[in-house]
This record gives structure tokens, sequence and C-alpha cells, in this order.
RNA sequence: GCGUCGGUGGUAGAGUGGUCAAUUACAACAGACUGUAAAUCUGUCGCCUUAGGGCUACGAAGGUUCGAAUCCUUCCCGACGCA
């Protein structure tokens, strides 16, 4: 039989830590993050991140492994996230991964394998500076096929594309091998005005613990300030006004991507008891 | 009260006789997603539409003109200056 994992997912403020941790407490769960930015050291007030007190002793994965100096990947993700599936189960425990980023977890759920050519930092470097169109032309050089259903205008794409094709000749096809686990995927949502308030109350948090300390400490530990944007704008110079447009729009676009998976269970995070069809 | 400048679409703000339903930005809505994913990128964005067009629109009302967001008159509102 296919070992269990439960999944929580769903836009940003709807309250996944706290259900999660219910859950893990009530099926014997560990936790592991699916967050881009948690992973990082030192993005704690910034991330949202779960505080010791809130985890209630349940064991947290995938948070703080990483310094914010280097770059992390969903492949980087897949396989810590895998490592630490396998660890779980070995305890005789169950996976609850829980968090917003839907390329994550799809890495996961889907089993989705991409192709191993890891970044080249120079050629990024080069290939920056060139338009999107002079780009397009070079990918479609080297891969005319993958060129066709590329988008055009997307200069983070191309680069990676010919990145790939420069390694291996071509881009290939993406596979997916079917994980060996079985997947409940529960998305909580909430109500758009409801949800707004909660990111408001949220971000206002943010600013009262410190956030703009927590900016000030990075950039003094070498963080650039180009990277720090990478993380988004909680790092960028934020006013609280400015964050919570920036986390309305990202809660948007995190939706766009949940939409699609057919999976997934939604389930109304302002009403309660919800954790009981498990 | 006199004078000056200004009133443009959800907001900011261009346009100063035709090519203007109106540059652009932001917001809003929808979407994409092959190792950056809170990243990056796309579409729609007055109303109606059989998608070719049709209609109503740049504070209000009149006027000039073949034609006005753009010029003139009066009025209303705002900012500033002088009283």
């Amino acid at each position: 039989m296919r070992k269990k994992i439960i999944v929580i997912l769903g836009q940003t403020a709807t309250g996944k830590s706290n259900l999660a941790v219910k859950i893990a407490k009530k099926v014997n769960g560990e936790i592991i993050s699916a967050d881009s930015r948690q992973v990082y050291k030192g993005l704690d007030i910034g991330t949202g991140k779960i505080s010791k007190k809130e985890m209630k002793r349940i064991p947290h994965h995938l948070l703080n492994v990483v310094n914010p100096k280097k770059k992390f990947t969903v492949v980087d993700y897949k396989i810590l996230a895998e490592e630490k599936i396998k660890e779980i189960i070995k305890r005789g425990k169950i996976p609850v991964i829980c968090g917003g980023a839907g390329f994550y977890i799809d890495t996961i759920t889907k089993g989705s394998v991409f192709p191993e050519v890891p970044p080249n930092i120079k050629l990024r470097r080069e290939l920056t500076k060139k338009s999107a169109i002079a780009l397009f032309l070079v990918l479609k050089k080297l891969d005319s096929s993958r060129a066709k259903n590329i988008d055009k205008n997307n200069k983070v794409r191309l680069i990676r594309a010919i990145e790939i094709a420069k390694a291996l000749g071509k881009v290939p096809k993406i596979t997916e091998v079917k994980p060996m686990y079985k997947f409940t995927k529960i998305g909580l949502y909430l109500p758009h005005n409801k949800l707004k308030k909660k990111i408001e109350q949220r971000v206002r948090k943010m600013f009262q613990d410190g956030l703009l300390n927590e900016i000030k400490k990075l950039k003094k530990s070498g963080v650039s300030s180009k990277r720090l944007k990478e993380f988004g704008f909680e790092y960028d110079n934020p006013t609280p006004e400015k964050v919570i447009k920036e986390t309305l729009k990202y809660a948007k676009r995190q939706m766009t991507w949940f939409k699609r998976d057919k999976e997934i269970k939604w389930l109304d995070a302002s009403k309660a008891g919800i954790i009981k069809e498990l």
C-alpha cells in the first residue's frame, strides 16, 4: 500500500501553519514546509515563519536550512523534501507538507523531473544583457521545438532554456515519475474580503515585530539589496501599504496556480472543525 | 470680492482643434509557468456587440467650427496670490 502524505496548501495568511500543526498532532505527523523563502535563515518576520512556541513540539523540516546569500531552487527543494519524507515514514510517522509555493508542492506530488543542469551564473549574467527577442533567436537556433512553446517575452525562462540547451544540446521534455505516495491535498481558502483583512493585520504585525530591523540585519550580514529584492517586497524598503498590496497580488498568483489542481479539497478556513474528515 | 492657475476614465497623471474611448503608471480582473517561483511573463480593463462596428464620454450648460478633451462665454468646484 502506498504511504499517505498530507498536503496543506493555500494562499498566504489563511492559517495553514496552524492547521498543519493540529493535523500533525492528530495523525502523529511531522511537518515539511513548502515555502520558498522560509528555507532561508534570518528571513523570519517577513516570511511569517512559525515560532517555536507555535510549533507545539511538532518537528518542522526545511525551515532555516540555507544561507540567504546562497541560491536555493525547486530542485534543491525536491531533493531535500523527498529525503525528509523517507525519514519521517521510516520513523513510522506521517509527513505533512505545508506551504504556499505551488511549484514546490507540485514537484513533489506530481514527481516532475527537471533536466539536471545546474544554474550557470556566468552565462546568465551575460544573457541578461540581451533583449528578449535576441534571446529568443538564440534559443530558436539551439532548440527550435522548445522555442515554439516558450513565452517569448519572458527573459528568465528564455535564459534557463538556453542554459539547458547549451548543456544538453536541447531542452528535454519534462517527465513525471509517479511518486510512491498517496497525497491528500487540502486547500485552505478565505473569502476575498476576509483574506484581505487577514493580510492587512498580518503585515501590520510584521512591522510591529521589527521587520525593518530584520532587513537591516540581513543587509549587514552581507545580503545584497538585489538579493533582498528577489525575496520580495518585504525586504525592499517597505511600507505597510506597499507590502499589503504586494501580498495581495501574490495571493492572487498563488490561487491561479492552485486552481488548476483538481485534486485539492478546498476548505473554508473561517469555519471551524475542519480536521475531522481526515 | 478681484486676479492667476487648474478641474480628464477606479486613482495618479499625459494630451491643448481631426490619426482620441483618450499615452503612461498604479489599482482591478483573468491567465501562463521545464532548476530564480512572494521570481518572471501575458491578456482584458467606458457601455453594447452577430467583433465589423454602434453608443455615451475629458466639471456643467451654451456657443464657434465640416470637426472640440482641446477655442469662446457663463456658471459650479479646488489651489494659490491680492484684498
